[in-house]
DNA sequence: AGCGTTCACTGGTATATACCACTCGCGACT
DNA sequence: AGTCGCGAGTGGTATATACCAGTGAACGCT
């Protein structure tokens, strides 16, 4: 095992070294990684800066802890699509995933009860009512991200009774004939939060990407304020611009297939 | 100091105590974080479980390790649009911040030589030629990300003895009359490459979104391909769908404002 | 055969220590 | 007054060690 001598950092030498043999397919999704005891005798380094190795390969996504059984190989992560908002569903089947959903939670509160920024994006008083919603996203049984939504109560008042596992942006179509025609989102990449860990079932500080929203329908009246959490370790994202947003879209799926690694000076 | 006692993990709890003072205000931006060690005795505990507690802080952006100058709080993010590709220079400047851009590299090269992605996405024969495009895009002297272009060379023949510095698709509207229309980009949240921090003057490892992109004109021929690097730990990224993307666009700027932090079971 | 229990092993956390290279300010020297 | 050099202090890395709680397979028992 002949690591590269220009960084001379041993643990970020061996990292690269795992990084290697699993983009070259030596090592496959979900084989094992050595435990971090082999690989400090291995490498005749301590164990604690073995686990540093893999602490990054961990972080960048390659290499998935599985708590005390073990750390192996990522799976490749799954495609998330930002611009066609609906299709989750659609998307995750067609990646041979079963997709589903939890509701955490579903209620009606007053603005003035939630943080301010909820009242001020949906430009409401404190005392007019808020729809709650939050959900978790899941495929394969494994949590991807979690959604919390609020709507305008006054504006969708028998929201919360529509069946909330589907799409909520395919109920205001249907129930209420609203289409949102403008959004404005934010992306931040950044750490699990230990708060939401338990909800996401990982560990706190894994890689992922927080995601705030307003959408605004044809009057450019706000009809959605939401915060979501996207898990970084097992998505990759997707925009597409200026393309039909809609229909199954096989020219994204081809394009998608293996464009990834590598990168500037990389 | 009073810390959480829900969560067993010392150095989390002591990250966690530094973020509510640093979210709260009560630790200003650029104001030092205690060195390690003294952290270490502050606490009594070891000099590692401080550092991992920073560690957090830095990795969640909250905090800026100067290398051995010491740890400050971090300055506020700046604000990246996605939406208004050509509008860097202009964007920054609105934000009070001074912007400029180095050409890491220019030339022309064969497709061959480049990984086969480039080629492929630009549909060319190995034997075409490709300009290839690095930059180094900074704010008041800070690297904020690195941009690495390719573009099909037969069809911009002079691309390279213009102005780079400026907005490549200024140059490909002014000069070959040529527009994006469509575009697909792929985000990856992931940590910096090693191979990447010294062009952008950071340590390894922070948190940095990896974003490949692939533009096409009105035509369908594919006219740039394109992998970046940003920081995220320096910049908030947002997306506008659906609004004019020229303009001033004062609304953005207003709704950017403040709208972070807490989030889903934050 | 089927079941339950045990136990080696895993990752997660924490300590104490050490050395290095670099920064920055203080003080001495010109 | 200006400059230079040094040294205390910093983060970055690495080692050796220890304890805990959960996993999962081997093993023994019924």
């Amino acid at each position: 095992m002949t690591l590269a001598a220009d960084d001379p950092a041993v643990y970020r030498r061996i990292a690269r070294s795992f990084e290697q043999q699993i983009r070259a397919g030596t090592l496959p999704p979900g084989s094992p990684i050595p435990s971090e005891r082999a690989l400090a005798s291995e490498y005749g380094i301590s164990r604690m800066t073995a686990r540093r190795a893999i602490d990054v390969l961990a972080q960048r996504g390659l290499v998935e802890r599985r708590g005390r059984a073990g750390t192996f190989v990522a799976r490749p992560k799954l495609i998330w699509d930002f611009t066609s908002v609906a299709g989750l569903h659609e998307q995750l089947s067609r990646q041979g995933v079963v997709p589903s959903s939890d509701v955490l939670r579903a209620e009606t509160v007053p603005a003035g009860e939630l943080d301010p920024d909820v009242g001020r994006m949906l430009e409401l008083e404190p005392d007019q009512p808020v729809h709650v919603v939050c959900r978790r996203r899941l495929g394969d049984g494994e949590p991807l991200a979690l959604e919390e939504s609020y709507f305008p109560a006054r504006r969708f008042p028998d929201l919360l009774q529509q069946d909330l596992g589907a799409s909520i942006y395919g109920i205001l179509a249907t129930c209420y004939s609203v289409h949102p025609v403008r959004a404005h989102q934010e992306i931040e990449p950044t750490l699990l939060p230990a708060s939401a860990a338990a909800a996401l079932g990982t560990g706190p500080d894994i890689p992922v990407l927080r995601v705030t929203r307003t959408a605004w329908d044809a009057f450019g009246q706000p009809i959605e304020f939401a915060r979501d959490i996207y898990r970084g370790d097992r998505l990759r994202f997707v925009a597409e611009t200026g393309a039909p947003t809609s229909g199954s879209n096989e020219a994204m799926t081809r394009l998608t297939h293996r464009i990834h690694e590598r990168g500037p000076t990389g």
